[in-house]
RNA sequence: GGUACUGUGUCCGAGUGGUUAGGAAGCGGUCUGCAAAACCGCGAACAUCGGUUCAAAUCCGAUCAGUACCUCCA
């Protein structure tokens, strides 16, 4: 048996991964506030999280993934939004506010597509569940773990003793907070709210009736509210970037397991940031860049996705242009070699199923997998990878090696392209005009193709083809 | 103020004690009707200063530089 281990958050060591249930996995993972575009840092935490999800499916999990939609909460951002004129036109019209959430979800959602990321078993919108909070908040709050003031829910954090486990430390709270205007509806400065109906952003545009006043949930607990309800009382991996460790993960925690009366997620796992200029990407310093900037640059994102896994989950990747120029080199070239494998004859393949027995593919298969079990070394398989291909194996072996590895790197290396019936005939037809040398015609035909975003490229194999 | 992380060639980055990481870019060459690709070869690095050791990019200490988090944040 395969056995993943993973480096733990919640213990500060690698765990060995043991489901809770035999086969299956509970995974959790934060998702986005839909009230902007996502930019590629936070896409970079949803591809980590997807290579987690590939990579447990690879070796047969059954995998059921939570994925939630923060829809709910500061969607009136003091943020410049450009031109957008949804944006504008909500905040004229306060009624548009669902529009530009579910706006911005659909946007959200094409960028999980287009970066190949498998989409969630079950997504999860909070302004669909807050019954659930209220329920959750309810029961915090008659089991002494929170209390009312002044139309706000609080947590208190005084009740809850593994309170600093996830960050590792205790810090001193009053110098933390020296910082920030103190809420003196709180008890203790340390408590964290769990529903506002005595907010300090008073024209919040999306409000629900509680037992506590007409208002909206605190942030954190939308996600215990929902990862409970779908995922029941035991989690196995709960994922997130780093910068959730501090306050909304270890808040969760306080929640869920205050309620629950015991360890709630076995896993806690946290992808790093990606940095530009080793700065963090923010929309205040304007220097992020969405999926569809690195295409208006030429960039597919493909090439994006490269970048990514190229660079293990737990380190900070510092973007640049050139950098990912890199990766793009990269891609194409990897890109090209599969291309090259799969111009083979299918039935050839077959014939040689069953060479996996030879000690080169064992040693290769090993190293690939032992990679990707080690807490998804995704350098590690790329590295292998560029190996394997350029070892003395064949062509079959060196394909379905590639085949197995695009199945967790998701690099859509294999994905199957279409000519029409007339941009055949012209291959055809280019392919006479040089065995004839009437090369102006041969170039015209190229030139034709190419308008149709169809390359050439004359190889001892024959002539190659790919869509572009 | 507190806590943590990072520093590797032109660029992105692996690498936790001894053997060329890899890729991109660059340079030289082979191949080719052209284009594109491919192939071969080349050079180049471990922030600084000490310490431990037969041996340090790797362990320890100090310094410098950078970043993040501390109730909006992937």
């Amino acid at each position: 048996m395969f056995q993943f281990l993973f480096y733990n958050t919640l213990k500060k060591e690698y765990n060995w991964f043991n489901p809770i249930r035999l086969g299956k996995v509970s995974l959790y993972t934060c998702g986005p506030t839909v009230y902007n575009y996502a930019h590629i840092g936070n896409l970079r935490t949803y591809m980590f999280e997807d290579v987690l999800k590939r990579g447990l499916e690879f070796f047969g999990y059954q995998v059921c993934h939570v994925l939630n939609i923060t829809d709910v909460g500061h969607l009136e951002s003091n943020h410049d939004f450009g031109d957008d004129k949804l944006v504008l036109a909500a905040k004229k019209e306060k009624r548009k506010v669902f529009e530009v959430a579910t706006y911005y979800e659909n946007k959200f959602f094409e960028d999980l597509r287009s970066l190949n990321i498998l989409l969630p078993n079950i997504k999860s919108k909070a302004t669909d569940h807050i019954n659930l909070m209220i329920e959750l908040i309810s029961a915090l709050i008659r089991a002494g773990y929170a209390y009312e003031n002044s139309g706000n829910v609080y947590f208190r954090v005084s009740t809850f003793k593994r309170y600093f486990d996830l960050i590792g430390n205790q810090f001193d709270i009053d110098k933390a907070f020296n910082r920030i205007d103190i809420d003196t509806l709180k008890k203790d400065n340390r408590d964290f709210v769990l529903w506002f109906s005595n907010s300090k952003y008073p024209n919040q545009l999306m409000k629900w009736k509680s037992p506590w006043g007409i208002g909206f949930p605190g942030w954190h607990i939308e996600c215990s509210a929902m990862a409970l309800f779908y995922l029941g009382r035991k989690l196995d991996i709960h994922c997130g970037g780093i910068d959730h460790i501090m306050v909304h993960h270890t808040n969760e925690i306080a929640q869920s397991e205050s309620i629950l009366q015991h360890q709630w997620a076995n896993i806690w796992m946290h992808g790093d940031f990606l940095t530009h200029e080793n700065n963090k990407m923010a929309k205040s310093m304007n220097n992020f860049f969405t999926l569809k900037d690195l295409e208006k640059e030429g960039f597919k994102s493909e090439h994006f996705r490269f970048l990514c896994i190229s660079v293990h989950y737990r380190h900070r990747l510092n973007f640049s242009f050139q950098a990912l120029l890199g990766a793009k080199s990269s891609y194409e070239k990897l890109l090209s070699i599969a291309k090259s494998l799969n111009s083979n004859n299918d039935k050839k393949i077959d014939l040689v199923k069953n060479s996996f027995s030879s000690n080169m593919i064992k040693m290769y298969l090993k190293q690939l997998q032992n990679a990707i079990l080690f807490d998804l070394d995704t350098p590690k398989m790329i590295n292998v990878l560029w190996e394997v291909l350029k070892s003395s194996l064949c062509r079959y072996e060196k394909k379905r090696i590639l085949k197995l590895c695009d199945k967790i790197l998701g690099l859509n290396l294999f994905n199957e392209q279409f000519l029409t019936l007339s941009q055949k005939e012209k291959i055809e037809k280019r392919q006479n005009a040089r065995i004839e040398k009437k090369w102006e015609l041969a170039d015209e035909l190229r030139k034709e193709l190419q308008k149709e975003r169809v390359f050439l490229r004359d190889t001892v194999q024959g002539t190659q083809w790919y869509i572009n």
